[in-house]
DNA sequence: CATCCGAGTGAACGCCGTTTACTATTGCTA
DNA sequence: TAGCAATAGTAAACGGCGTTCACTCGGATG
């Protein structure tokens, strides 16, 4: 718990300095162009160097993915945080949030959230449950979610087939979470798959091919959401007479 | 359109078999485990030779990549061809079949859905709007959905808002299907984003933490997106007694 | 029969991750 | 303060990769 010593400020400084590049690396050429040759050349090293601070290069990039997961978290959280009291305006802010730091930010965004990287998959796998950061970012949505629909009557389709098909195998979720009713797991999951998708069409270019302006389908889908979760709060998003750049 | 010439059959071969060994290789190790090398190894050659069929590794992949994206498509139309004549069947049954194609073919759902690979990337601004495989496949849905909303009131959030926020960014979709209603075109973007999502989320392993069978979510989803555009079928999925194994 | 073209090879270049042996420097300790 | 041990870094090497180039050889073509 004392002050670092010198020699633990380099090694993290160091650590920081080979992130930094691998992401700018990540950046401008996109996960193929990480590799630990350019990063000491960048750095002004020789490559096996690195190998002092990682294991390997899926390593670097396991920790790197790690950091991103944070750095979207904390996005969002912040944009919870700032918005109102209202449990929907928060998760629109947090939605919103969450595709504006992947539009802007396609390569971390395809790095965490896209088809697994060989580094990130036993990433993912060796934290599954108890800490994965993917876990987190999303429960990180559960607070304002289980908040708007607390009292409100879902509009799930057939819920006794919803329960008796879907509650036994919830078990990941329930197991951090067990005092979430089926129904509203399921609108949750539900809610992040639809968010998902829109947005991972978006960045990987899936949805170039039937519109122009990807932010549009996203407000309308935003607004569809929450009208069928909150229906007395549908005019939180989308006035009428918005007018959107 | 005389018969092929013995050269010509020799070099059609040759590209089978240059294509089937590449998805050897897809399936077995991913994407990355695809080189020019280890293809002309399993084919007793070297690998320059190859440069005789595909001019990089990049069009081999984007050529692989056009023939999954017709199996897919084929595989759903079969789907939808033996289904009833009912169009809320049909569309279920495309929907399973486009599940069960990306679960049971996790690399190659990959390689044409998750995120961009360098030659799809390519290939995939080519043929941008005309005659891309992708768009191709998600107008495959557009009939039976169209089929099923046909007289049926969708229920859209604030419709007025809909269409002006929308109608004027579904140009790209519109120069293909100019006579589609922006409410049905809306609708069929949220459903094609939400099969996509949660199709993708399972694939990729983000759903893991909180989902065990990850075909029950599927399929309640698949029953409320169902409920949602024609509640007058919406007992066509999940009978509430069916033992879903 | 002569010619040409296409398929295929071998060598090479410059990347890459990773390992090994080695050096220099730093920090701790007797 | 002298000496030791841990640490950071290097150079060289191995095997694999995409790609290019010069070259050979055999079948199709005139």
């Amino acid at each position: 718990m004392s002050a670092p010593s010198r020699r633990e400020r380099l090694r993290t400084a160091a650590v920081s300095e080979i992130k930094d590049g691998a992401r700018r690396l990540l950046v401008t050429g996109g996960i193929e162009a990480v590799s630990l040759r350019a990063i000491a050349r960048d750095m002004g090293m020789t490559a096996p160097a690195i190998y002092r601070y990682f294991p390997s290069l899926e390593a670097l990039i396991a920790g790197l993915a790690g950091d991103l997961y944070d750095e979207l978290r904390h996005t969002v959280e912040t944009a919870r945080d700032a918005a109102g009291p209202e449990p929907a305006g928060k998760l629109l802010a947090m939605c919103r949030a969450m595709r504006r730091w992947a539009v802007e930010h396609p390569a971390e965004f395809t790095l965490i959230f896209g088809s697994p990287v060989p580094g990130v998959v036993a990433f993912a796998e060796q934290c599954a449950d108890a800490d994965h950061p993917g876990a987190r970012f999303g429960a990180a949505f559960l607070g304002p979610f289980v908040a708007l629909t607390r009292g409100a009557t879902l509009r799930v389709p057939p819920p006794e087939a919803v329960q008796q098909h879907l509650a036994g195998h919830l078990a990941p979720l329930f197991a951090r979470h067990g005092d979430l009713p089926v129904e509203v797991a399921y609108a949750f999951l539900s809610a992040w798959a639809r968010l998902y998708g829109l947005v991972a069409m978006e960045v990987f270019g899936h949805l170039a091919w039937a519109v122009d302006d990807p932010e549009a389908l996203f407000e309308t889908e935003l607004a569809a959401m929450l009208a069928q979760l909150a229906p007395d709060h549908s005019g939180d998003a989308l006035p009428p007479g918005a007018a959107r750049h």
